[in-house]
RNA sequence: GGGCUGGUAGCUCAAUAGGUAGAGCAUUGGACUCUUAAUCCAGGGGUUGCAGGUUCGAGUCCUGUCCAGCCCA
């Protein structure tokens, strides 16, 4: 008796390999004997209800196989484009030898380059006639299963590659999350915005309330840390006397990880010189609802199967309002301790972070966010947790800022920006008095921006939004990981 | 950081009450020149995440641990 040779999968693609390289041919293309003239999707864009189709043309095309469906002496495949798959058809007598080594030694999820005419089968299906084919890279792991699909959330996320080709539904979100970044772009370059780029790696981290992440510059001998946010940079930028700037990139917080949270995510910060709150309110308004409109083609959009609605103008409510229905006094919180501790006992802070910015946050987290649902403006945040922000003329506890609220999250954050240096230096003060009682997320002094302000920043409108969760809104999807290709996982042992 | 759920063939999933780990797809061999989840015939493929424990016997029960998902902080 013969001892029968076992293979798995990767056995009998490896000695496909191995057979072709006998046979002189390169697995993995180079040189290519000819250049592709056209794509899988645009060939089916262009021929999919085309009538007539010339023989004559020849198309040359790239791509992935899957499905390779056997027929005796003919074979039909599927060659996968970026959006769209296009059925190829070879035929024994046509293509001879190299009919057998396509039959025997190509693999799905192989890489091919492909020659032939268009036609379609009695199904009418469009299908490309191959003359001849060129191999461009062996695939030697095997696939997910073609009907089911990948579904393992470990493998999807750790092998995006393979969740890329195999998920279509995957896909269309990082594609939808590149039209919505070049909607912004162009919404921006066309209102005259410059974009521009400003450090990640920071001496002092600011810009925001979060806490970061440190490394350290070898031949400066110094610490330094990721930023949480561009916007001290920024506004030196308007100091600097451009009008119009903005910033569309990573910004790097050291926390929690979980489906609304990546340690490092997309932000877009614009700044607007001699314009305020009002100007940033009614840019944000269009900009939002112009790019509902641009990818959904309506205002009114379903998220987690509840109507959202984006028609202009969008609903404002007021910070501390809100809070005092529900039972919340912030000017008692500032004056009376027994009540903060009650308020913090309430809401299960822990004994070291019961200070009052915290509490309000918290308070406003609990209490207020989950109600907010169709786009809201909240308005007049508490000078504590707004350090950058004017106060309000007519009560200076209360600031000229908005953070716009979609669906439970905070999406955009917008102030008319603080540009006295002398009341400045007095925030970045009382902000190291927070930190000095238990807030690890107080902002940090930042002489050098006092200094650049002290120079003179015009009255300013800045915003940013936080593109990761507009993303997730616009492709339905609950978890950040759905919309960041490479999302934050521990490492695998 | 805490709680819950899960991890079984390449993938998607089964496995009653603790009793020989199965199916579909994929893969291998064969038939087939218009198939498209091709079809038909035949076969191979497993250290059940990892490390221990209980038991005559563990995918299943217990302890620890790793990773993921969901919820909470």
């Amino acid at each position: 008796m013969i001892n029968e040779v076992k293979l798995d999968e990767k056995d009998s693609r490896l000695t496909h390999r191995k057979k072709l390289k006998e046979l002189s041919i390169n697995p993995y293309g180079y040189p290519l004997p000819y250049k592709p003239n056209s794509t899988v999707d645009e060939l089916k864009t262009k021929f999919e209800n085309e009538t007539n189709l010339n023989k004559e043309e020849i198309y040359i095309v790239g791509g992935r196989l899957l499905n390779i469906r056997h027929h005796g002496k003919s074979i039909f495949s599927d060659l996968l484009g970026v959006n769209h798959k296009l059925q190829i058809y070879l035929k024994k007598d046509e293509l001879n030898e190299k009919f057998d080594i396509f039959k025997d030694y190509i693999d799905s999820g192989d890489l091919i380059l492909v020659k032939g005419y268009l036609f379609r089968t009695k199904t009418n299906e469009l299908t490309l006639h191959i003359l001849d084919y060129h191999f461009l890279a062996k695939c030697i792991l095997p696939l997910p299963e073609k009907w089911h699909g990948l579904k393992d959330t470990e493998i999807r996320y750790r092998q995006r590659y393979l969740d890329l080709f195999i998920n279509p539904e995957a896909k269309k979100n990082f594609i939808i999350r590149s039209k919505i970044i070049k909607f912004l772009r162009n919404y921006l370059e066309n209102q005259g915005f410059m974009e521009v780029e400003t450090p990640m790696l920071n001496i002092i981290p600011t810009g925001a309330l979060a806490k970061p992440f440190k490394t350290h510059h070898n031949t400066l001998g110094i610490d330094m840390y990721l930023r949480i946010a561009p916007e001290l940079y920024l506004k030196r930028l308007i100091v600097g006397n451009f009008d119009k700037v903005y910033e569309l990139g990573k910004v790097f917080r050291n926390e929690g990880i979980s489906t609304k949270h990546n340690p490092e995510f997309t932000i877009l910060e614009l700044y607007q010189a001699f314009a305020d709150l009002n100007d940033m309110i009614n840019l944000t308004e269009d900009i939002i609802s112009s790019l509902v409109y641009y990818i959904h083609n309506s205002h009114e959009i379903e998220y987690q199967e509840k109507k959202l609605n984006f028609n202009k103008p969008f609903k404002k409510i007021s910070f501390p309002n809100e809070l005092y229905k529900k039972g919340l006094d912030i000017e008692k919180l500032r004056n009376d301790k027994e009540y903060l501790e009650k308020i913090a006992n309430e809401l299960k802070i822990p004994r070291e972070n019961r200070v009052i910015s915290h509490v309000i946050d918290k308070a406003f987290d609990e209490l207020v966010k989950p109600e907010l649902w169709d786009p809201t403006f909240v308005l007049d945040y508490p000078v504590e947790i707004s350090p950058l922000a004017i106060s309000k003329s007519d009560n200076p506890l209360y600031t000229e800022r908005f953070e716009l609220f979609i669906a439970n999250f905070e999406v955009a954050n917008a102030f008319s920006e603080l540009n006295d240096p002398d009341e400045q230096a007095l925030r970045f003060t009382q902000q190291q008095k927070l930190k000095e009682k238990g807030e690890a997320e107080a902002h940090e002094y930042d002489h050098d921006y006092i200094t650049a302000l002290s120079y003179g920043l015009p009255p300013t409108g800045g915003l940013g939004f936080g593109i990761d969760r507009l993303v997730m809104i616009l492709t339905n999807n609950i978890s950040i990981r759905e919309v960041i290709l490479f999302p934050a996982l521990l490492p695998k042992k």
